[in-house]
DNA sequence: CAACACGTAAGT
DNA sequence: ACTTACGTGTTG
């Protein structure tokens, strides 16, 4: 994306307010309380995406109660891939459009690890560590 | 199999 | 309480 001085007119884009992003907006508009709870799980999910892989998840217990209750958790975007990487919502995708029905996020920002379904990144990152998930036997 | 619809987890 | 968006069942 050239900058500003790059040309005589402003591109298409620079017609539309995209200073700021609707989530930025949200937490600029709602930053008033920051509530420090720490719960297990939040640090559990933390500290999983901190250590990009390096998960203390063994396939052990993974067959163990908590463990499979933290499976069933929503996954956070990594925050590193280009989906991720991407400021503004397109606005002209399937998603984006049917945003208050279909409550996805922009196809053009959605994290290359979430569009892989849960099994597979698993046995994937379990694979890529030399571990094997035994449920498959 | 991709797109859609919806429940609901997680964050503000 | 409200919004965003993940997970998953359903539909075409």
């Amino acid at each position: 994306m050239p900058g500003p001085t790059a040309g005589p007119g402003p591109p298409s884009e620079d017609i539309y307010e995209f200073s700021m992003d609707e989530e930025e907006a949200q937490s600029l508009h709602l930053h008033r309380k920051s509530l420090e709870k720490t719960s297990p799980l939040s640090k559990y999910i933390e500290t999983e995406h901190q250590q990009a892989g390096l998960f203390s998840l063994s396939p052990f217990y993974a067959s163990v109660d908590p463990t499979v209750d933290l499976q069933k958790k929503k996954r956070k975007k990594c925050g590193d891939c280009t989906p991720c990487l991407r400021k503004e919502n397109c606005r002209s995708c399937a998603n984006c459009l049917n945003r208050k029905t279909g409550k996805q996020i922009c196809k053009l920002r959605k994290c290359e690890q979430l569009k892989k379904r849960r099994n597979e990144w698993e046995v994937s990152e379990i694979d890529s560590i030399g571990l094997c998930s035994c449920w498959c036997h």
